[in-house]
DNA sequence: TTGTAAGCGTTATCAC
DNA sequence: GTGATAACGCTTACAA
């Protein structure tokens, strides 16, 4: 017993339309210059729709020396952003006829290697690559190569096209959203050592803290809730100035303002934070969290547009997507010390129930 | 100019090694009973080589029938328990050779359905459906069609191969702890309507609740964080008598925590709490909420197993992943209205931080 | 308007 | 040991 039916083929249909094979295959891929008559075509399609046909991608794909499908690889699925970059780039994929094929590679080198393989063996016209933390020798054997590779999330100069949100911007923003409120001791949180984001964001913090903070501190620490948590504890313990924190992710945010409760620095009466990319938890938080949100939707639409254009021939470029980072202000922020001396948690409290209602 | 540099193919190497192709097809494929003279086996290795050759895999799934590929359709990447799911299958697919690809399905059904194209065209050998809405007509559908399927985290009759983590036994983990502590007027807070995961949830959460409970409430919210705040305020304002509730999603447990704080039902004293799902946000809420951890990535494994199975030819069968739920103490439950009076907010903050040192 | 034939890159089967 | 041939399912000049 076959587990799978037998397939059912161009051939198939032919025979039951009685026609030749070829003027099936030109009338079912809609070809424009197929002169038809009415009733073969009404013949071949009722045939097809009643066997049941679909067209065999591989053959198709062999014939046409193109399997139509790109490649989205995602260094992990643990963290939601990536859902929004998914969201982006399959509804720019599917519009161009494209099927969207996604991996995980949780940034192993020899994972993100196995998936290469997926361009060289013909599965894929292009590749979406998503690692901020993808080492430089294999971005130079990628760009080498001169396959129709994008990189996302990380600027590549040369040969290789890349796009990226404005994590700079982003930062800044939120950098600039304490010293408006009138804090002027601020740290930063930072990601991975080896993530070109956090590099990016770093930068940003600093440009912005350089002109109007009097200290500015930065922290390498992580991406998990546990990260935040150390660094707060650390910056907390070691430097009790501070009053506002730039979380460079949002995950990590959770675990700073766990670290303020623990230690009573009630948020944001002692302590203002405030979290790069948004999350539908934030507004669950405690307290609430402001964020800023990066338009990674987007980021992932303009990476598959960047893809076609290679595919089409297009030399490689370096973009930024355009849309700018949005700040979304919820109760994690405040003037420093505010109020002065009442810094119950219960009235915490009160605000969100205000807020909420 | 091409984008693409022209492919390396079979013959390419053939040519360079100067053999016949079917010769090198027999070496690079490492056909055992291939009697090939170790001079020419090494001529055709190291043509391969330096020309950089790599089998088509359309052309060779289309010779072979099979593309060795196997597609996992996960209803969204927003949920980080997928991440997981994803780990186990694509350990479990590698392991046996097979490429793992990824789609995302937002729940919706025209794209669930275009995904199903991926099989009709040959894309994949099968297919894991992991979609808790999946209404039943695509479901028997599927099942009509025979073709090598697994629904994974849906319980299906009949026809149609299933497996799923023991929801039943995780909810009822859940209630029992709950009971454990002394609780005696218990709500749950159920995913949505039409998730099957619920209805199990459901189920475990009453068999438990049965026995021991002198009241058991049962709301159908949802899994976003602003479910279950919603569901929680109506609990809280509705039933006062509750003091623990079971919470069937994780982000839906957020909801709970901040719905708690603003009603001033501080947590764990005046109201327990403990989600199904673990999450490494878990130990940096406020308070860390009590959770139970599912099998997930056991759940991709399985999955793929069963899929495999299929393709071999297996009848379809209905499995539940053996390893149990388990149950993660932290500091949203303890017994009811415990200290008696005593519950300010700060003095459950000192409680974690005598748990974080 | 429809049929013919060749070929995409592989591999299985046979022959030498 | 190695080479030749055919076929997987489809598309597309070109011929009729």
């Amino acid at each position: 017993l076959p587990a799978t039916p037998p397939r059912v083929t161009l051939r198939d249909v032919a025979r039951t339309a009685n026609v030749h094979p070829s003027l099936v295959s030109r009338v079912l891929s809609q070809d424009p210059r197929a002169r038809v008559s009415a009733h073969t075509r009404r013949r071949i399609l009722s045939a097809a729709q009643r066997l049941g046909y679909h067209p065999n991608a591989l053959a198709r794909g062999l014939r046409l020396a193109t399997p139509r499908t790109l490649g989205l690889l995602l260094p992990d699925l643990g963290n939601p952003i990536y859902d929004q970059v998914v969201r982006g780039a399959y509804a720019a994929a599917t519009a161009e006829g494209y099927v969207l094929v996604i991996g995980s590679t949780y940034n192993d080198q020899a994972t993100e290697l196995a998936f290469a393989d997926l361009l060289h063996q013909g599965r894929v016209d292009g590749l979406i690559i998503t690692s901020a933390t993808l080492d430089s020798t294999t971005v130079a054997r990628l760009a080498a190569t001169a396959l129709p590779v994008v990189v996302a999330n990380r600027q590549v100069e040369g040969a290789l096209a890349s796009v990226i949100v404005d994590d700079e911007a982003a930062s800044s923003l939120a950098t600039n959203h304490l010293l408006d409120l009138g804090h002027i001791h601020l740290a930063h949180i930072a990601g991975a050592e080896n993530a070109e984001t956090s590099a990016r964001r770093i930068s940003g913090f600093t440009t912005a803290a350089r002109i109007r903070a009097q200290s500015a501190l930065i922290l390498r620490a992580g991406t998990r809730p546990v990260d935040g948590y150390s660094a707060a504890l650390e910056i907390i313990s070691a430097h009790p100035e501070v009053t506002g924190i730039v979380c460079a992710s949002f995950r990590a945010a959770a675990g700073v303002l766990h670290a303020a409760a623990v230690r009573r620095r009630t948020v944001p009466d002692r302590l203002s934070v405030v979290a790069i990319h948004d999350d539908l938890l934030a507004d669950h938080l405690l307290p609430p969290l402001t964020t800023i949100e990066l338009p990674m939707r987007e980021l992932g639409s303009a990476a598959v547009q960047m893809l076609l254009g290679r595919i089409a021939g297009n030399s490689p470029e370096q973009r930024t997507v355009p849309d700018p980072p949005r700040l979304h202000i919820r109760e994690s922020t405040a003037p420093p010390n505010y109020p002065p001396l009442e810094h119950s948690p219960l009235q915490s409290a009160d605000r969100y129930h205000r807020a909420s209602t």
